[in-house]
DNA sequence: CTCCATGCGTTAGTATGCCAACGATTATTG
DNA sequence: CAATAATCGTTGGCATACTAACGCATGGAG
């Protein structure tokens, strides 16, 4: 029964976890062909006009080896252009492009739907629940895993 | 304020909470160069010796190619062996060496140090919750997303 | 027994995540 | 101002995760 253990370790039950819900949301967006990280990445884009890539980073807790990647991806298919920033130019600018915001329109009812499929095992209270402790636990193991995560006034542009 | 949403989606809380849970558990047991993956697949091979790759595979809710890479990589390092299993010559036949078992030995204290950490936000209470939600979590859904999770009888070999 | 479907391991390709290192640029500090 | 720090983007490498496809072995159907 040794292994039984492991299947009821935390950190196996939020890999699954994890992987259930990319699992979900890629199968919701699949017409898109839209992961969940180039949704957070392209969200991000749409409230942060400009955005430099490690502040895209910072704000997703993302790499920002993996935001390179995912918005060259992105550049290539048409949803984000990129372009040296005026203010510094070891920045670079990104924003979302016309068929950039016409996609996250078009995400906008999978991806609810994905987020009612993936919380559909609960119940109200239960969700309610759920959500609290997953913030919690990331709130407070945030600096124990990587760097601070420190969310923008929108509006107020990568000054 | 349209970003705050994206940051209470459950996908991104369980992302950034796997996140955080599997750069725990790799600090944890930096000195034993040990991820997550590879002690889950250690595990199942302590349990079950002789078992096939598509096997361990399914235990574990791995994909059959990670498991793959997972046991060359273990393998090159001399904590397991691969040999074509005498009943199916499709199968490889896995088991712990010497190595790979004193190797589990010591991970035990630092495993159960990440375990400890990860919960440390949570009280009691809490932590019999969130565990308990993860577990609903994944038993409803699991084959919303991929093949049945089997745990097959300790000592009844790959049979 | 022969054909066929299935299962297993493997390879290849793509996407995410991490770290380390590098050149270029900016900020800091003496 | 000049030397140093820090930051940004980029590249390369490793590990995890998925799909698709292939060769091979097995099991079942005719």
């Amino acid at each position: 029964m040794a292994t039984h253990d492991l299947y009821q370790r935390p950190g196996f039950l939020l890999r699954r976890a994890h992987q259930i819900s990319a699992s979900i949301f890629e199968r919701a967006c699949a017409d898109l062909a839209l992961t969940p990280a180039q949704f957070g990445v392209l969200r991000v884009m749409q409230d942060h006009p400009g955005i430099d890539q490690s502040s895209l980073a910072r704000a997703l807790a993302f790499d920002k080896v993996t935001v390179l990647r995912v918005i060259k991806g992105l550049e290539e298919r048409g949803f984000c252009q990129r372009a040296v920033s005026p203010d510094n130019r070891r920045q670079m600018a990104v924003r979302l492009t016309a068929e950039g915001d016409e996609l996250l329109r078009q995400a906008r009812q999978p991806v609810q739907q994905a987020y009612e499929t993936l919380l559909s095992p609960f119940d109200d209270a239960q969700r309610e629940q759920f959500l609290s402790l997953l913030l919690l636990l990331n709130t407070q193991l945030d600096t124990e895993a990587r760097a601070s995560f420190v969310p923008m006034a929108p509006g107020s542009g990568p000054a």
